[in-house]
DNA sequence: GCGACAG
DNA sequence: ATCTTGTCGC
């Protein structure tokens, strides 16, 4: 698929920052799919010196993932919190590219707009794709919610400075939190109702779970049983 | 100045 | 994120 190429990656930490203020502007933050099929989810791994990405295509009817692409690109930026994109969307957007298919909806593992600037990884991805996205992060960037149910698919408003942002979601029994927030061309409501929807037999949401232990195949050394490794996740045999 | 801080 | 053994719990 497309990316837009809106501006230059090699920026100093504070000229990046100035750019998320910019780019946050040409957000859109409603709608979103109403059944989306095909959805993407990209993740990255690390070494000292490279930055390892992976993408896949998971089909929502069948439950699989159907595609697998990988990326690799030296490591060049350093791990800002609140910069997160500037050191891994490079790499994340070639193994998005190649992908056969457009998806109806990208997963981020990341913030969306739950960011100190309001333009995460997701919102990043998102406007650069010019698809809508959803970030699905593991632990909180910013904001604060109250008390949630422990019960699978509970959700509280995350709010930062007096705005929610976002959801602390309860995806299984139990489990900690995540935190689910629009990146770009989805609403707050759609963002829930749509990681909802997503099937997931362990706390990440399948398709994200299946980019992340590929990265971490993909960094150990093989593009093969990088592939394996998704499907199997994907709940095919791992034949 | 101090504490917080996605991956 | 990554470095790493055993260990607590369903």
């Amino acid at each position: 698929m497309k990316v837009r190429r809106l501006h230059r990656w090699d920026l100093s930490p504070r000229a990046a920052i100035r750019l998320q203020e910019r780019l946050r502007e040409r957000l859109v933050l409603r709608g979103g799919p109403r059944s989306p099929r095909w959805i993407a989810a990209a993740d990255a791994s690390f070494d000292d010196r490279f930055v390892y990405g992976v993408a896949v295509l998971w089909d929502a009817t069948r439950g699989e993932i159907v595609e697998v692409r990988t990326a690799r690109r030296p490591l060049t930026f350093p791990y800002v919190p609140g910069l997160l994109s500037f050191r891994e969307a490079p790499t994340l957007l070639d193994a998005l590219r190649p992908l056969s298919r457009k998806p109806d909806l990208v997963l981020a593992d990341g913030q969306g707009i739950a960011h100190p600037r309001g333009f995460g990884v997701a919102c990043h991805l998102g406007l650069l794709l010019d698809l809508p996205t959803i970030g699905v992060a593991k632990s909180l960037l910013v904001g604060e919610h109250g008390a949630l149910s422990r019960r699978a698919g509970a959700a509280v408003p995350l709010r930062f400075r007096g705005r929610q942002v976002g959801w602390a979601f309860r995806s299984r029994d139990g489990v900690k939190p995540l935190f689910v927030s629009p990146g770009h061309r989805v609403g707050l409501a759609a963002a829930l109702r749509l990681a909802r929807g997503i099937r997931r037999r362990f706390r990440l949401p399948d398709p994200i779970r299946a980019a992340d232990s590929a990265s971490r195949a993909f960094r150990r050394g093989n593009v093969a049983r990088t592939i394996t490794y998704a499907l199997s996740v994907s709940g095919e045999a791992s034949a």
